[in-house]
DNA sequence: CCGTCACGATCAGTTTATCTTATCGACATG
DNA sequence: CATGTCGATAAGATAAACTGATCGTGACGG
């Protein structure tokens, strides 16, 4: 009879691909854990994991069973915090996600207000771009992510937080005085610099910018738009700016223009697992999100 | 901890209502599953069921909780299955649903050459309505299903067999001599006999002559189409035949017509759960039919 | 009003599952 | 060839789960 208790096994040994480290993991010694992987190979009736020199691979049989099993873990791990599912919302333990575009300048405002309202929550952040984002709240190792919207993931339930503006970003004094609104479509002969690959940023501005022809636009993106806007700065280019970056990232050298109506915006919000229960905690924080941009 | 044990109990106890019975369908005694009901209601901190003088409930968290339990332990047992995948298709057990409008008509001819080509398999087949069988095939209590496609269910995979004509069925000599096909927007006067509500075949047969008013319907649905083809035959009036019906249905005082082109047709398929290791046995039984109905 | 029944809870004792510690054997590496 | 790493195995301890007997409560019938 197949256990949980052997399904967390494999997915420790699937982690680690070491049995005596699996074990740790699991907090029990290594010969608990190998007689489970043994017991499970045996009631499956196929062997799961190679035991080679030196490293343990598994099986193209044991890869299918250790991701079927880790699905299956969060399930019963969503199930068990049902329990818990009228609770007060942020309080105790919440991994939550958020991507680079947000995190800098959201959080200085949002989480000093985070800890007088709720002290009781334990909250730990990961940043990191959109894609491990949803991986990892799909995989149960984030309970939210604070990301732009839509994700396109059905198995995620969503609730928008608030609209993020769109703003043009250049060198102090380069525009021309008058021009107060910028067409996104007039922008095809600028030089446009961008986050590089994999930032949704990337993709929004991209699409805000569709007239852009490709050559146009600066090979080698940035990885964080500080230095981007650095780069604004000292005349090597523009970009755009997400209005909530604008406190931190504009210096006097930069000057902010806004587009023509309609203004080009990015929805902000939080997902979670259906599976789960964190909708309460979700409209809270969106509550207090809302708050602190205000 | 939660174990997969406790919330197998548990949907017993959902079925049976009655820890007695639950026990037996558990083959434990009545005190393991009592004491197992318990330890879970304790670790998760939850009443999950009510037990009351004469009949137990579960509570509202114990639905969901157990309804969560239930998809886990599908994953489970198709996990189980996974291990086997590459077994010869159509060997052991296999639970097959079939709809109505189907399982008369092919059964006859696939169920002995299924039997003389896959003499291992052990068939077990059940007939009911498609949203029926989709439950049924949703919670694990079915492997496979043929249907008319599509099901519109994204946690399915299916495999289309096959398409099916819809011909007019009318009594005998009743047609104008000469006309030998017939719009489907011409069946507007007619009197159109259909089955009874929640049977595909009725809304497909709908859908063909959406011309029609309302009004002109057969209020009374027959809960067969055997029954309709005599109503038919004895002059009251016309009905949507499925042509894998024709063989068995018609008689010489009903006669068949054709649709003008294009001809409405029916897709016939199999679906299972994209998470069951069912593709082989639904390519080989997909084969099988293709032959038969040649 | 009391005996009886149905049903779930509880208890005691046994069986089974799982764990730990100690050790083995195979294979590297210096 | 000594040493270290890693997973398997063995023996005994501990924890989990089960059975069979019994209890307590409420329903029902005479």
């Amino acid at each position: 009879m197949v256990t949980l208790r052997q399904l967390r096994y494999l997915t420790a040994i699937s982690e680690t691909r070491h049995f005596g480290r699996a074990a740790k993991l699991c907090h029990v010694t290594q010969p608990a854990l190998s007689m489970q992987i043994q017991d499970l190979e045996h009631s499956l009736d196929v062997q799961l994991v190679e035991r080679r020199r030196g490293s343990v691979a598994l099986t193209a049989a044991g890869a299918e069973i250790a991701d079927r099993a880790s699905t299956i873990l969060t399930a019963v791990a969503d199930l068990e915090n049902y329990a818990s599912r009228d609770r007060p919302a942020l309080v105790g333990p919440l991994r939550l996600g958020i991507i680079p575009s947000i995190a800098p300048y959201l959080l200085p405002r949002a989480l000093p207000e985070l800890h007088r309202l709720h002290p009781d929550l334990d909250l730990r952040i990961r940043e990191t771009q959109t894609s491990a984002l949803v991986d990892e709240l799909a995989h149960g190792d984030l309970d939210l992510i604070l990301a732009a919207l839509p994700l396109g993931r059905p198995d995620f339930e969503t609730l928008d937080a608030f609209q993020d503006r769109f703003l043009v970003a250049r060198q102090a004094g380069s525009g021309r005085p008058g021009d107060e609104r910028i067409d996104p479509a007039s922008m095809a002969s600028e030089h446009l610099l961008l986050l590089e690959e994999g930032h949704c940023l990337r993709d929004q501005a991209l699409s805000v910018c569709s007239s852009l022809s490709p050559g146009t636009i600066n090979a080698f993106g940035a990885s964080s738009l500080s230095t981007v806007m650095h780069l604004v700065a000292n005349g090597y280019g523009i970009t755009l700016l997400p209005e909530m970056a604008a406190d931190i990232e504009v210096t006097d050298r930069v000057e902010l223009v806004r587009f023509t109506e309609p203004e080009p915006v990015r929805t902000i919000g939080l997902a979670w697992r259906r599976s789960s229960t964190r909708r309460a905690d979700a409209q809270a924080l969106a509550h207090l999100l809302r708050e602190v941009r205000a």
